[in-house]
DNA sequence: GAGTGGTCTAGACCACTTG
DNA sequence: AAGTGGTCTAGACCACTCA
């Protein structure tokens, strides 16, 4: 076991009234945030932290659990605990859905991801009818079946998203939609084809800690909130012809949008 | 101590590969998403569920940590743990700068609230020059001086979002922005007046877990994120005239846009 | 004062990673 | 085989809340 480089990391503060497992925990976010252990470098281990505190294991664990919850920090198994890489971001823009890039063919995903020199996926694609949630459902205008379009992407082999599109039957049955791959330029484009002319999106957006499902599905490190985008289309009759539920992992994205002062 | 309900907590699969503290959380977890335990109950003491479980107390606080950091209950001390009681939210639509609201006079936020029947309230306001970061001088055109406004909202008493205003320096000393209270319509209001037509509004939305310092100003509860909300202010000659840096409880907000399809 | 959660100890054994 | 984090035990004392 190495000693601990001297200088990185105090002592305690016996006096104090703040719980010792804080004070670690205070004493290692700010060497991180200083930079003295820089992204993805690895923490002592909690060995090591025993020994420079003279505390017991459970106490370090407790510190590291800490810097965990916060998203500072992750562990791995058998490895250490090393100061959480920040992945790249992918940013999305308030004119993604723009009709002009609808018509050069390729789905909003692939286009940026590729201008950001990053390799992107869609995996999971399952397409089917089914009850829509009472949520779904009112937004929808009530239909009593939807059309379902889920998918995963991925970017550089990471999960980042995961969405479900909804549309009322009578929309989609037997047309290219409710297809596996709808062709270029998407379910956006096919349904303009179909005589939708899309007027506005309305998206709302909230963010959350992740359940143990999305966990999962994104492969989320502890500390990284989700966030979660429902986007409702309409036509220029004013009808809701989609809905698009949508979990991202938020240490992924950053959200643009611009609003008129009108 | 009570004895525990029968059967609204099972028992353990010790055949199972799953560490003992997650079955807990997860039986706890169920018991909760399906309104066996409701908004604001309180679950059975630790103490109970070391008997029920037949495991150590520190196996149960485990089980009952992972179910605080998904922000799905509260702990308070001396009194017992909580189902997370969900406060009302407050919706921040895209019109919510519209001119036309401005003109009535009132701030955005109190108008909001009193439409919901909030009471709503504005403190630890700061007004002051200082050196912008990088970041914020970058957005505003690299000025060498800003000028800060910080305030926090609260709704019904509780804090919900703090936000900082920056200026170039040349805009706003010696106006009434650089007071307390600019008068009514907010500083949007009075940027009109001195000349600078507001043209439109870039938002910037990511989401993470908040730092201790955010903890405290929010009294935030473990397993909340915050949303990161950055908003330039352009007039109609393309200039940023303001940046405004807002952290918000995530579990207080649902932000919505609308999206021309153009 | 009884019941609650908060902190801390000193061990034990296990599973995973790396050389 | 050595080092790492993951799980679990059986205690102890403390601080807070409520009757």
């Amino acid at each position: 076991m190495a000693a601990l480089s001297p200088g990185v990391l105090g002592a305690l503060d016996p006096t104090s009234d703040r719980a010792v497992f804080r004070q670690i925990a205070d004493q290692i976010r700010e060497a991180i945030d200083k930079g003295r252990f820089t992204e993805g470098a690895k923490l002592p281990s909690e060995a090591e932290l025993v020994e420079h505190y003279g505390v017991s294991r459970m106490t370090v664990r407790n510190s590291l659990s800490i810097l965990q919850t916060e998203g500072l920090v992750v562990s791995e198994h058998g490895k250490g605990v090393f100061v959480r890489p920040r992945p790249p971001v992918r940013r999305l823009a308030s004119d993604r859905f723009a009709r002009r890039h609808r018509e050069q063919g390729k789905s909003a995903f692939l286009v940026e991801a590729e201008a950001a020199g990053s390799k992107s996926e869609v995996d999971s694609l399952e397409v089917g009818e089914e009850r829509p949630s009472q949520d779904i459902s009112a937004r929808l205008g009530s239909p009593r079946r939807v059309l379902a379009r889920r998918r995963r992407y991925l970017l550089d082999g990471r999960p980042v998203e995961f969405a479900t599109s909804y549309l009322p039957l009578d929309l989609a049955r037997n047309t290219p939609i409710a297809q596996p791959n709808p062709g270029p330029g998407g379910i956006y484009a096919r349904l303009e084809e179909l005589g939708h002319r899309l007027d506005h999106f309305d998206e709302e957006i909230k963010a959350r800690m992740p359940t143990p499902q999305e966990v999962r599905t994104l492969r989320l490190s502890s500390g990284v909130p989700v966030i979660h985008l429902v986007r409702t289309a309409y036509d220029t009759e004013g009808r809701a012809v989609e809905v698009c539920d949508t979990v991202m992992a938020a240490d992924a994205y950053v959200l643009a949008y611009r609003l008129p002062a009108t």
